[in-house]
DNA sequence: GGAGAAATTAACCCGTTGGATAAATACTGG
DNA sequence: CCAGTATTTATCCAACGGGTTAATTTCTCC
């Protein structure tokens, strides 16, 4: 029945040409190729051979090198703004929405690495070509807003001491997750143990939360120190 | 009297040669390349025009540009390393020394924006070269210990309410500062304002050391949230 | 004041790389 | 089944960029 022209929908048979898979396979070969490299470090031809595809393909598809980059930039923005809108603190009381907060933060950046190296190298372009795109510039994160009727709801109910400012409280919890994750090779080198393993992941985590609730609540409720001896409250001294 | 030969003490005349001024002249010249167009998009050939050189010079006096790279990377951290040292925290009391070590990274990483821009290109690198220096992995910073000592002196004090794993306050101290700083363009692109203005540091710098006072010391001391109504405490409801 | 070493300059080499051209192949609608 | 269009492939190329070679100049020290 209604066999009509094979619209698009299961390609049943394999498909001689696939343009928008191609655009796919070509931008997620291009945003790992600028995430390992940058965007002087990449290659060209790279991106068109992870991608299956031939050189010519990118600029058909998409573009020359510097429309490529922004296009993975802007897809890597949508991307993460489309996961944040679905986070739900509604209904939660306010000490563990922001715990839920820097979870999600936490988890997404170490679920995307590529996101990190990204923008990355967009700050050392001085964010010229954010700058230039619209598209970007009218994403806004829905965090901020949340994070203002969080705290709000959390003075009211007398969870928080003090009103914090959505932005800075914003730009704090993504700087605690994002520098660990983005600058865990060299600060492993520096403290010569491997700050990606799990214990070490799962100790940042139980840290920045503690942090950021202690500091908002007053009252310390996690182990705030050493997660090496769970269970345990915080001590004056630690062995070490 | 003893004029014997000329030493080198003054120059008295311009010299025509000074191998020394010259490779000083070099590193800060790659420093400046590299922080600005990272590993593989700093350019050689400007190296030498900015060091007042020739490209010759840098394989004479230094090497090719990886050992440029490294090199620099390497004076970097030992130029941070040497003015950590210079920080003394003994003869404070805890909360003013955490304020103070928040104040010197902040303004250390103002002052250093190129600092900022190596560390990101490095760890692009997985910290390829660093792993490679045995220079850099015995530079340790002596912070991690200082704040050891601090919040020790700080539970014992009653200032602090609780101890803290000095690594991880370390890394976020840092991490505070570093990402607001290094991601600033971007940031401000997505905020629609310049963080970089005196007032948004000016605030910023307020809020970190808030933030990390009120989670130790348990007392939110310092304003909190919007710097923007001065000697006012934070109220409930914020009106923007 | 001159020989030998150190520092500097000028010119060239050659693989790489982003991008372009043109031809071939698959798909579409009629 | 055919014309026209969309997609893909196969080459090519000029500029760039790191690195090298060799000649030149300046300093040192006897």
């Amino acid at each position: 029945m209604a066999k009509s022209k094979p619209v698009k929908a299961k390609p049943a048979l394999k498909w001689q040409r696939d343009p928008e898979g191609m655009r796919i396979r070509i931008l997620e070969a291009a945003k790992q190729e600028f995430a390992a490299h940058g965007l002087a470090g990449a290659r060209v031809d790279r991106i068109a051979v992870n991608a299956g595809a031939n050189k010519r393909m990118l600029y058909y598809h998409v573009g020359n090198k510097e429309d490529l980059y922004l296009a993975v930039l802007e897809a890597a923005y949508d991307k993460i703004r489309s996961e944040e809108r679905g986070l739900d603190l509604e209904h939660l009381d306010p000490p563990e929405a922001i715990e839920r907060l820097i979870d999600f933060t936490w988890n997404y950046f170490l679920r995307n690495p590529e996101f990190l190296a990204l923008l990355n190298t967009e700050n050392l372009a001085k964010a010229r070509h954010l700058k230039r795109s619209t598209k970007v510039k009218s994403m806004h994160s829905p965090f901020v807003e949340m994070i203002r009727t969080v705290v709000i709801r959390g003075v009211e109910s007398g969870d928080f001491r003090v009103a914090v400012d959505p932005v800075q409280l914003y730009i704090s919890i993504a700087g605690l997750c994002f520098f660990y994750l983005s600058n865990s090779a060299t600060l492993s080198v520096i403290f010569g143990r491997d700050l990606l393993k799990k214990e070490a992941r799962d100790e940042r985590l139980a840290h920045m939360v503690a942090l950021v609730l202690a500091a908002l609540t007053g009252k310390s409720t996690a182990d705030f120190g050493k997660a090496k001896v769970p269970g345990a409250r915080a001590a004056a001294h630690q062995p070490v």
